[in-house]
DNA sequence: TCTGGGGTCCTAGGACCC
DNA sequence: TCTGGGGTCCTAGGACCC
């Protein structure tokens, strides 16, 4: 029995509660409808004017200009998040925060019935609001997938129980892109398929999805089926450290994309080094006007933390990409193989 | 409308080794 | 003259999530 949380970046309308009544959007500088990137999270209220998260910037100003367009405070946000972070945890047996903004609770151990559950969880939305003034949704289901469903389902501050008799009519009218892992390019290719609701897909002749969409199809019919018997467990050790840029305006300049790409090389180093870690792989990304994306990496004989053996390996890579014919769009650094120091004293005895 | 930034996981082909 | 099978590592790309 495991519950699925979302507490919403509600942070901002509690820091300044003015706003409060306004259509309020966190992301990118919209520049008067010029600005480039994204809607990261919006209030209710902007919701109505049809925006929400993922879409450009530009397209949010223009439905809705009157807007306050606020810059994603990331600091704040995660400030706030450990401090709720930390209270969810005493109430688990096992805890998983998958996001900034979303944990799994293990809770099956602690309750002894659905109802019982459903107490806990309303215990947690009054030490939530109580402590940090901010509402937070709850789904509460015998497996991670279903309650992650119904709290998605009953957002912005409600709770949703799904016992298990009930999964089966809970899921089978949902669309099919609410399952997690199917996105807009899986959805596509069920509907050619005639599948278009969850129910459809648990019912689908499993060779032929397995035909289309190779192993994944069968573990999504599962998953479609409400089976998902996966743990909840915490977070393992971090597998990538990256940062990127998207220029201002695409550009062919080599000297600002590649003084930009020796930025981002500093500040990757800064989180790795602050993160303890070591790396071998080094990724350069590189995206032209036309949004065609490629990568090259190179991995080192060893583990490193240098920051001029970042810098060369990243130049080299970029050496490797043809920018005289398009302009760049955005530039991008990431360290993987990653290694935590505490370990590094061990190899060098191996 | 024109698409951020930070991640994770999966796949597929090639190199290489036994 | 005809080239197996299994395993691991590396690279590149893609889908997805928040």
């Amino acid at each position: 029995m495991l519950t699925w949380i979302i507490f919403f970046a509600a942070v901002e309308e509690k820091l300044n509660p003015s706003i409060k009544n306004k259509p309020v959007i966190v992301g990118a500088d919209p520049k008067q409808g010029r600005g480039r990137g994204v809607v990261s999270t919006c209030n209710y209220l902007a919701r109505k004017y049809g925006l929400k998260s993922g879409m450009p910037i530009s397209k949010a100003y223009k439905l809705c200009p009157e807007g306050i367009y606020l810059p994603v405070n990331i600091q704040l946000y995660r400030k706030v998040s450990e401090r709720i972070m930390s209270i969810l945890r005493r109430y688990a047996v096992k805890f998983q925060q998958v996001s900034i903004d979303e944990a799994f609770l293990d809770v099956t151990r602690k309750v002894k019935s659905f109802d019982e559950a459903e107490k806990l969880a309303l215990e947690i939305k009054k030490e939530i609001l109580e402590k940090e003034g901010l509402t937070c949704s709850i789904g509460v289901a015998p497996n991670k997938l279903v309650a992650k469903i119904a709290s998605n389902f009953s957002k912005p501050d409600g709770l949703l129980v799904i016992k298990p008799g009930k999964v089966k009519d809970f899921l089978s009218p949902l669309k099919v892109e609410l399952l997690w892992g199917i996105g807009e390019k899986t959805a596509e290719k069920l509907k050619k398929l005639g599948i278009e609701t969850i129910g459809d897909l648990a019912q689908a002749e499993t060779r032929l999805l397995i035909e289309k969409l190779g192993n994944y199809g069968g573990e999504l019919q599962k998953l479609a089926r409400g089976l998902d018997e996966s743990e909840v467990e915490e977070r393992g050790i971090t597998k990538s450290v990256s940062k990127e840029k998207t220029f201002e305006r695409d550009t062919k300049n080599k000297f600002e994309i590649l003084s930009t790409l020796m930025k981002l090389c500093s500040e990757v180093l800064k989180k790795v080094k602050k993160k303890k870690l070591l790396f071998r792989t080094v990724t350069v990304k590189v995206r032209f006007e036309d949004f065609e994306t490629h990568s090259k990496s190179k991995t080192l004989k060893s583990y490193v933390q240098e920051l001029n053996i970042l810098k060369s390996t990243a130049n080299e890579l970029f050496r490797n990409f043809s920018t005289d014919k398009r302009k760049v769009r955005l530039v991008g650094v990431k360290v993987s193989n990653l290694l935590e120091e505490k370990y590094k004293t061990i190899l060098e005895y191996v």
